[in-house]
DNA sequence: GTAACGTACAACCAAATGGTTATACAAGAA
DNA sequence: TTCTTGTATAACCATTTGGTTGTACGTTAC
């Protein structure tokens, strides 16, 4: 299994949703058993809307999906963007393991690197990619 | 190694600081090699005082350290942050599992008992446990 | 010394967040 | 039918975020 890889975007909405500690919550919930947003929400005290909107956040970041159940929407967890967001961290620990794999960790691609005058300590290695977002980076 | 675990405060700075491709670009940049803020900062087409506000938030979140050099800081990327992430990811897998290591997965179990902090395999897990934002919440 | 560099931070702004209350509507239950 | 439940959404508000410009200050180069 690949488990297809996260643009930008989908990686904004997943950290993001995550970053709240009652979507975190929510989101252990619906792991634990598919339930609707009602029996969600009576854990919580903020209001029931609130709750909603978090779901919806969730559910955006394609952490969790909805299914209606009747009059019920029942909320269920979807660990295929856990999964891809646990890639991504990992490809992290990769750059890291990458940069000791590079001998000396110095004088790296003489390439481009027309000014990189300072930072004797460390030239540019691969650094010289396009510098502004648009995720390019590998 | 242990690697401690993350409070939800700190949680919710690491998750947040992610949640932003330039910081992420940042964070792999200052993984491949230890730079200055400035340095940092001629890669980004954002004014300087923008890129060093995300470093700022990428600091408060432990994903990076500075490091006073001279007349500069100098960027240094933090793994064990990241690793905590992904530990904390790791668990979201692990309640997935959980759930069908109970015989039955039955649904909708009402959860109220207030004292089971030990995750029972069975019925509600940690189901019951103070939902909402407890004293530390912003 | 002065100049240039790297940094820090304040003040400001628009947009997004996280919460509220209130209203509306569909599905089941009585 | 009416009542209740579960959901959705709008309007509103305070705070945070992500960006800007401007000012200030210590360190290094000249």
């Amino acid at each position: 299994m690949v488990i297809q890889e996260l643009s930008e975007a989908e990686a904004d909405a997943i950290f993001r949703a995550l970053a709240d500690s009652t979507r975190r919550d929510i989101l252990r919930r619906a792991i634990r058993h598919e339930q609707s947003i009602s029996s969600l929400a009576e854990r919580y005290t903020m209001s029931w809307a609130a709750v909603q909107k978090h779901v919806t956040v969730l559910e955006r970041a394609s952490l969790i999906v909805k299914e209606r159940r009747g009059k019920e929407q029942i909320v269920r967890a979807n660990l295929d963007s856990v999964r891809r967001a646990s890639l991504l961290l990992d490809q992290f620990e990769q750059l890291w393991h990458e940069r000791f794999d590079r001998i000396g960790d110095i004088l790296g691609s003489p390439a481009e690197a027309p000014t990189d005058t300072g930072v004797p300590l460390d030239s540019a290695p691969s650094d010289t990619a396009p510098p502004d977002k648009e995720g390019t980076e590998r």
